[in-house]
DNA sequence: ATGGTGGCACCGCCA
């Protein structure tokens, strides 16, 4: 049975849940992973995702800032949160689909909201680089812990906030020394890639050689006619599920959408 | 070379 996933950073979903029905008429998705939905969960729009055809959703919230949510159409299996760097953030939840999802085995989807890490790509001088640093070598030793889990069906979806590749940004000259580009931080996410023997899948659709971006800032005066975008966001599949995924869409046109989210939609169907 | 925008909470912080 076809499986499509969505990653998005939506930044706010209250303010975007209608743009989450316009993603939900245009690509159809099984399954959307949710970040920066910067809404506490007693706040967060039930109704609304029901209405649009998600009636189950697993949340983990916060009041103003970060936040994951995962939007299905099939019922999970369960539902976990996991903190990291003890500072309280909500930046993960993984749900897993089975049987009540009518798939064969069961498959686990990470949803992750990597740290920003701040303006100046120096540890010493900037603590929340230092955090973003930290948080990823969290992430690592703890997926090194549940590795077992992991080979079998998992995801690793989100907004982890570093484009590795050089055709993942606009330029890797200029951007070397940009927070989300640096060669520490591109390491990092090698290893946390390793420690799970995670595949990259939208470069199994889009050949390393060729630019791929899911994120272009705000602050430009026209975001496409300067096209200085960046791939921050990413869809890992677990090496007994990478070679089940047929299809991958990045959906740049929802970064013209009315007041759109600075990062698009990024689906892989998967054959799970 | 600089500053440019956006969301939330609350007039600063984070991205």
């Amino acid at each position: 049975m076809p499986l499509s996933i969505v990653t998005w950073n939506i930044n706010s979903v209250r303010l975007r849940i209608e743009l989450v029905a316009k993603l939900a008429a245009e690509l159809n998705p099984d399954v959307i992973c949710l970040q920066e939905t910067k809404c506490p969960d007693d706040r967060f729009p039930l109704k609304e995702a029901g209405r649009i055809g998600y009636p189950h959703v697993a949340i983990h919230g916060q009041k103003g800032y970060h936040g994951v949510a995962v939007l299905s159409r099939f019922p999970f299996d369960e539902v976990s949160r996991q903190g990291f760097c003890d500072v309280g953030d909500a930046r993960h939840i993984a749900v897993t689909l089975g049987g009540a999802a009518g798939l064969k085995a069961p498959l686990t989807i990470h949803n992750f909201y990597v740290p920003a890490g701040g303006d100046i790509p120096d540890t010493a001088l900037n603590p929340k680089f230092k955090h973003k640093l930290d948080f990823l070598d969290e992430a690592t030793a703890w997926e090194r812990l549940h590795r077992g889990e992991i080979e079998r069906r998992s995801v690793l979806v989100g907004d982890l906030n570093i484009a590795p590749l050089e055709t993942d940004v606009w330029s890797h000259k200029q951007l070397l020394d940009v927070v989300s580009h640096t060669p520490v931080e591109v390491d990092r996410l090698g290893r946390l890639q390793a420690a799970g023997d995670w595949v990259d899948v939208m470069r199994r659709f889009i050949p390393p050689e060729e630019k791929l971006y899911t994120w272009w800032s705000y602050r430009a005066a026209d975001w496409a006619a300067s096209d200085r975008g960046r791939r921050l966001d990413h869809v890992w599949a677990s090496p007994a599920l990478a070679p089940t995924a047929r299809a991958m869409t990045v959906l740049r046109e929802a970064r013209s959408w009315e007041r759109p989210s600075d990062h698009v939609p990024v689906m892989v169907t998967f054959d799970a």
